[in-house]
DNA sequence: CCAACTGTACTAGTGTATTAGTACACTATG
DNA sequence: CATAGTGTACTAATACACTAGTACAGTTGG
């Protein structure tokens, strides 16, 4: 896997990793049952911290991404199946409404708002 | 104006103020010229320091979306004309993975993600 | 069973975010 | 010109975020 870090961007490392592990994981780079680099051995090779890592595997299992098991490792768990379809609407809003208010900031009209999202929906790849 | 505040939230209560303004602009519940509520009087009506009013109208103005003029008082700002097209959709486009990538991971479909921006752009009115 | 690996829990230090207090400078209004 | 109202700059107190150090508990594989 390749994960490289901006120490000068001002993000939280963890939160860095965070993000780039679920990106790899929508864009179907890791795929369910997928082991993820152990704590210590991913903070190694960053140069970091073992907790740091630790504390982004942690939030990742929190948010059902990913499932960590003492002594065996990390793995990418099955997409949320358990989850109601009305509670992943409940949590997706707020990231619906953030585009569309930052989007109508700008002065962007519907149609280009829209076509942005498809066209990172696009990059993802994977299983439309 | 309609701004109340949710202590409990754990969001700084600046950014909870920022992101009223800037709904409001973008629904159009306030337009260009209108002026916000000074920071004092503001301050005194929600119970907070005027520091920490001030301080969301210096993102606010940083952003393009107000516009304070220091003995004059602060106004909702014509909608960075300025501004290129190329940088708006630069500033847009993290918004757009993020909702991406959330909606992925949420095993949402293409079309499930695309229909929650449009609900949220008909929630916002105004201008289409 | 043992050794080497895994994630976890606890503690601690450093820095920064958040809010507030206070004084200043500018503008409008009479 | 004077007063009241405006945003701004500076300082400071407090809390929390972030990272790291260290020790613990579980699992795997020989």
């Amino acid at each position: 896997m390749l994960l490289h870090l901006n120490p000068s961007s001002g993000v939280p490392v963890y939160l860095q990793l965070e993000s780039q592990v679920k990106q790899a994981v929508a864009a179907g780079a890791l795929r369910t049952g997928d082991t993820l680099p152990s704590t210590r051995k991913l903070a190694a090779e960053l140069r970091i911290n073992p907790n740091t890592v630790a504390r982004a595997y942690q939030d990742l299992e929190r948010d059902g991404v990913t499932l960590s098991v003492p002594g065996g490792g990390t793995f990418v768990a099955d997409g949320l199946p358990g989850l109601l379809k009305s509670e992943k609407v409940k949590r997706l809003r707020p990231h619906a409404r953030q585009l569309a208010v930052e989007g109508r900031q700008l002065r962007l009209t519907r149609e280009e708002i829209v076509k942005m999202l498809e066209e990172e929906l696009d990059k993802l790849g994977g299983q439309p």
